[in-house]
DNA sequence: TAGATTTGATTGTTTTTGAATGAATTTGGT
DNA sequence: ACCAAATTCATTCAAAAACAATCAAATCTA
């Protein structure tokens, strides 16, 4: 990695994010704390940003960012618990599926490992998978406004063509007898295909998910393994039907 | 392999990733590491690149790499106002061809009629569309980080089962003798293709982009109409080979 | 074939990198 | 508010990588 991509990786995370941590970007360029200390040095003298206590920041605000409240909410926290853990599990070489969806955005945050593949139907997903210089395809097809998922046959004739080492899937409910489901047909459909197209599939929910019902089944819960934080529920009833990894 | 062969490799090579490592150069060139440097010394000398500790790297800032702050707001009235009467151009029932970029997307906010399809390769376009209802298909493939466009042979695949009554082609280049040219390869393919596809193909550019050469040829100047504010520009040469519409 | 040009290997030098050290700063508990 | 532990920081140094310069072998050209 030369001098000069580092410089660019890193001035395009703190363009995005508005800060980077230097343990983080050790991971990130996968190299050792003084050289990201050199580089974070140079940049400052060039007057690209300014240096603080374990990292950097940006030198300019932006005014879109969110507000600590609204960062430190309950539910973001959650989604980020869910989010490390599952991109934890990503492993190097490996063909990704990515659903659309608040927790599996926060995943990619928390992707650590190198030279993967990433197919989504996300559009901010894959705006912020590029981001990280993650090779990332996006689905082509017909965009859910509310949502922005693309969805529809072309999306399902897309996703037709590629095998996923492990699919990362959101849903709306998860109930032991009716399994998975979700609100709209549409995403249903590209949910049921992504699964079927993978070796190994993750449903993301937090605890919010459990034992409600929505319109059309996405998959049993037997189909997949199921990322969660316990809070205080008692999942022991569905333990003998799926396998349950808690986020922690 | 010759010597120019191998500068013209180099050349390709840098215009797309922006920045060449000698050691790659090496295997991809199959020759010496004394060569690569010759190489980029020449190069260097000719004014075509510059040379950095491991490789090189590209001379000038592409447009497209600007933040997406400096990009719009650079020439935003401008835009605007070819993109309100490019936007007018839009006729009831139509399929159109939206391509990526500021301009295009400064075309959004004007759309009025109803009832029309907009296919895109712009994910910020995708987006925007959608917020308004307009019916919109995104292009599926591969993303460029830079500029949030989809390219790649998937989008070509995806792109090819379109037709349009009318394209609107963003460009980075318009001149006389070479046409209508674009940096990257890829983003060119696109812009081809969409073309090829539509009965009627404008391009939208504001005066800073006529007598300019890029890298990559997009199409001649008699193959499409061109939208444009004159400014002080005298175009009347240009008016015997192409259509010049003036917003204003 | 002779001469010119290009190439790849070798040399010693410079730059970059990662690890180690102790100093400075932040964090967490009392 | 204070202290102790944990991080992070700046500096130094040796190893590794990349560099420029040189020269002989290979290739091209007339």
């Amino acid at each position: 990695m030369l001098t000069d991509e580092r410089h660019a990786v890193i001035q395009n995370l703190l363009h995005k994010s508005g800060i980077v941590k230097t343990q983080d970007l050790m991971n990130i360029l996968n190299c050792s704390e003084s050289t990201i200390r050199r580089d974070l040095d140079q940049l400052e003298k060039e007057g690209y940003l300014k240096r603080i206590h374990g990292g950097a920041k940006r030198i300019y605000q932006l005014d879109e960012e969110l507000t600590t409240q609204e960062k430190s909410s309950k539910n973001i926290q959650e989604k980020q618990i869910i989010g490390k853990f599952a991109a934890s599990l990503i492993e190097e070489n490996e063909v990704i599926y990515l659903d659309a969806g608040t927790t599996t955005l926060a995943m990619i945050d928390f992707i650590q490992v190198g030279n993967i593949t990433v197919v989504t139907n996300g559009i901010q997903h894959a705006s912020l998978l590029s981001d990280y210089h993650i090779n990332t395809i996006l689905l082509g097809g017909n965009i859910k406004a509310s949502t922005k998922a693309m969805i529809g046959s072309t999306s399902l004739r897309n996703l037709e063509s590629y095998r996923f080492d492990k699919a990362f899937i959101g849903i709306n409910g998860i109930d032991q007898e009716f399994g998975c489901t979700t609100p709209d047909p549409e995403e249903a459909a590209i949910k049921k295909l992504a699964i079927e197209q993978s070796a190994n599939s993750y449903i993301v929910a937090d605890q919010s998910k459990w034992n409600k019902v929505n319109f059309v089944r996405v998959c049993d819960i037997d189909d997949v393994s199921i990322i969660t934080n316990l809070g205080d529920l008692d999942l022991t009833s569905y333990r003998e039907n799926t396998t349950i990894l808690e986020a922690k």
